[in-house]
DNA sequence: TAGCTATTGACAACATGTTGTCGTGATGAC
DNA sequence: GTCATCACGACAACATGTTGTCAATAGCTA
């Protein structure tokens, strides 16, 4: 899926001066989002996978799970995890393990191909991210990653 | 399009201190993102439109504008324009009116309807926006949305 | 043990958005 | 004026993710 950059957004300016900064950073937050899942699929692409396939494939790097629990991590339906684990392990970057705990619920683990994919993914991804930083200020990003968590705790405390 | 909230991004921490922190900007961005689509399919909810309605309604509120031309506004292929157009108008909220310009390409308009339902949200969305930024740091604000500009056009560079 | 409840996977329907193809209409070069 | 090219809308196929429903399974409680 991807979020495209608003550039109308109906923004009857809001009376604060927070109000009409805040609606440039939601504008901003829009198209940051949509360059960066670009720039997700494009590295994924190195692994021969799709940014869902990366991120599904990366809820089970450290420990097989089953596909229930993938989605609760990465706030995903079940179902929607399903149908990719289905195709990952169609192609071999998965396997379904039995699961000691649970009959129905069979454990998905990632596969020495599905690790080697991953490896492919972050050789081009270190540079990637250490060049689009480069020469940031770090107090900025510091100021920035806080200032965007305090919006996401606000957002979520609703 | 949701995007949900990644709680485990397969990075292997880049090497540079700006690195490590991008990444952490960038998990920021996935999960700020998602929260305010939720608030924006709420705040939509209010003048009973979806959050994609919203958008193609907000694109043609100024002036009536062809299919084509509000996909290219906002980043979307003008197919999925063309579809969210014509629930737009079959509800109501939008009609088609003759292009002088082009015969096929009719211009999508905003109906009373269709004005009056975004009136509905923005009288929700005013005080939410006021709400959201209060409290916050006017300076950390300018910083973060320069910040995340910064990223945006080095995005688009490449 | 028996039964209730929550979790899980399977399946279907749908929403949103993308890409590809095709025919029509507009535009510019000659 | 004619023709090549481009823009646009229509249609189909597909990708991704959601919700709803159902049956099987685990776990808890009486």
């Amino acid at each position: 899926m991807t979020v495209p950059p608003r550039k109308d957004w109906p923004e009857p300016g809001p009376a604060s001066e927070g109000g009409a900064l805040l609606t440039d950073v939601i504008i901003a937050t829009f198209r940051l989002n949509a360059r960066l899942m670009e720039a997700a699929q494009d590295l994924a692409a190195h692994g021969g996978l799709t940014a869902a396939w990366w991120q599904v494939l990366g809820g089970v790097l450290d420990e097989p799970r089953s596909v229930a629990e993938v989605g609760r991590i990465m706030g995903v339906s079940r179902q929607g995890v399903q149908r990719v684990a289905d195709l990952l392990v169609d192609r071999g970057l998965a396997e379904y393990r039995p699961n000691p705990a649970h009959r129905r619920a069979k454990l998905l683990a990632c596969t020495e191909a599905g690790y080697w994919a991953i490896r492919q993914i972050s050789v081009a991804q270190h540079p990637w991210a250490d060049k689009l930083s480069d020469g940031v200020d770090l107090d900025d990003l510091s100021t920035t990653l806080a200032t965007m968590q305090t919006l996401i705790t606000r957002l979520e405390q609703a």
